[in-house]
DNA sequence: AACTATTTATAAGA
DNA sequence: TTCTTATAAATAGTT
């Protein structure tokens, strides 16, 4: 859409694939948050440069969309709502449903962007093996490779994974209950 | 765009908003496919229509971005991505790592397609306790209520349940793996 | 579901 | 890179 029509492939000059990727992203958050504001919807859209840069989209934001679509794409669950919306009982249903599912974006949102770690976790056996081997490979052929990694590198290594593991696992605690309380809050009470 | 120029606002009339959404999510996803196919970056969108319905794309899929999103996001992993480029390690890495988040990736895709179900998890004491609850004070009250619950109708929420928490299970596994690997091929190889 | 009058997005160019 | 502008594309209202 501008001076010329262009063909639909991609764009092989580097410098020009930038200037592309910066205007057209910006025109396609625009005309996501203009979905969402004339239609009163939820949405998310999540880019990747060309250099890896993660760019993203959200409304009301990308973390309640992304757990929302995951978790109902893992049960079928839009197609159980679908089903169920005959019931005479769904408006006052919803109202929990949507409130719990508040509940759990909310402890969602805060994870993400929780800054302070907990207490570190026990490692599986299997990984100990692995960091373990690891290491006594290095330290036998001591410095001067480029690929070495010196005993506190691989603590401080152990340590990010462990906090990862961590990271993960309050992650998972929130789907299970987001599940929970979805299936509860919808065919239970 | 078109014959008027409208307010940036929601459109009350319930059946032009359905019109709307139509026109312009159509339009959203194939300005998002020109991005992807033009820039050769990776994207994904996810609405939810005013219904609730589900609408996505992704290129190369939602659920590879998505996760590489949220992985990305929880350990702040962009930020060390772009941190480790100067190394003179890094293009092998790469390759390593692109790979390995490509198994992931399918790992990912097998998991939210597979149509079949593993054998059923044991339900946790609590939630054992909270079904039991239901289902006495069900039975207690006999029929009539319309919010009741049989015996059977509960059997078929708790294999729902159980099913669901196995789906949840495989997909931490299928996180802590690719966060694993991310990690491993990044820092330590 | 099709049709335009217009508005908006944007490819080149400065 | 940011601004400009000619043109392509999207779409609001209409049929």
């Amino acid at each position: 859409m501008g001076r010329r029509k262009i063909e639909m492939e991609k764009v092989e000059d580097r410098s020009a694939r930038q200037v592309t990727f910066s205007k057209r992203r910006c025109g396609l958050f625009k005309k996501a948050n203009e979905l969402a504001t004339l239609c009163d919807v939820d949405i998310a859209v999540i880019v990747f440069s060309p250099g890896g840069k993660a760019f993203s989209f959200g409304q009301p934001n990308v973390y309640s969309i992304t757990n929302r679509f995951l978790l109902e794409q893992q049960q079928g669950f839009s197609k159980k709502i679908t089903t169920r919306r005959r019931s005479t009982r769904r408006r006052s249903q919803s109202k929990a449903f949507d409130k719990l599912n508040e509940q759990v974006n909310e402890h969602s949102m805060e994870l993400h962007y929780e800054k302070e770690q907990k207490s570190s976790i026990e490692v599986s056996s299997d990984e100990k093996g692995l960091l373990k081997k690891k290491k006594q490979g290095k330290s036998s052929s001591s410095s001067s490779d480029d690929d070495d990694l010196s005993e506190s590198e691989m603590m401080k290594l152990k340590e990010e994974l462990e906090s990862l593991k961590e990271k993960v696992k309050e992650r998972i605690n929130v789907m299970e209950a987001s599940s929970t309380l979805m299936m509860l809050s919808n065919d239970a009470f």
